[in-house]
DNA sequence: TTGACGCATGCCAATATAGGCATATGATGT
DNA sequence: ACATCATATGCCTATATTGGCATGCGTCAA
């Protein structure tokens, strides 16, 4: 089988170079596809695509403007990407030395008594 | 031409959420590849195949013990996603009522001009 | 050396992209 | 209705993956 769908979340949605390069720019605040096709050096359809992807997953929004279409930003979906990584905040604040006696004393409990800790 | 390797960084590399439950397992200290798999009820060639993809990025460190290869977390990798997400935060911290207000806006031109929109 | 055990790899199949291009759809103005 | 500008889509190609299976490789014990 292949790949999860890009569509089904956000975590996958921004796994993609240039579609985090729209939300930078999408963080100045709305504009149509021709200006950030030609602002990031993609063609049309190729700004089109990823703001479709985008879209399906909720990071941004669309409001028609006369013949335009402006993209918005809509962080919201972002929000539990930056917990679910944060959520490893302590293991990357810690000194490598500090990390490994933390991994040490982990294998002693487990000696002691095989636990399963939490998943996800 | 296809997606980016998917080995190329991190943000690929949790974009996967097998991968992202091997990480979040790994918060428990070192464990062996047979015992991940288990525990995540995937066969032993896929776990490795994922600890192969993080250890690539760096998300994951190996050390051999024994007839063993404990799989250890390497959360660094992961501080610049959480960087990047955080350049959002005050998009989605904004409050509720504000980004309520501009919905509506956006409803009440849209009645004005019938658009469709978004869909999904 | 021979087995057994724990893992890593290779190979194949099915599928989801991303890119490039042409073209359909929509909205506007004349 | 028609021409035009702004976007969205469809189609095709090449490639990156993930899953399933079989198998190679390294380590340890007899």
């Amino acid at each position: 089988m292949a790949r999860a769908a890009t569509t089904s979340d956000a975590f996958n949605a921004i796994a993609e170079p240039q579609r985090r390069e729209i939300l930078t720019l999408l963080r100045g605040g709305e504009r149509p596809v021709t200006d950030l096709a030609r602002d990031l050096g993609m063609t049309q359809p190729q700004a089109s695509k990823h703001l479709r992807v985008l879209r399906e997953v909720g990071l941004v929004r669309v409001r028609g403007a006369g013949k335009q279409r402006l993209y918005g930003l809509d962080a919201r979906g972002l929000r539990p990407i930056h917990e679910w990584v944060g959520g490893f905040e302590r293991f990357w604040s810690e000194s490598f030395d500090r990390l490994d006696a933390y991994v040490q004393e982990l294998k002693q409990e487990r000696q002691e008594g095989p636990h399963d800790d939490d998943d996800q």
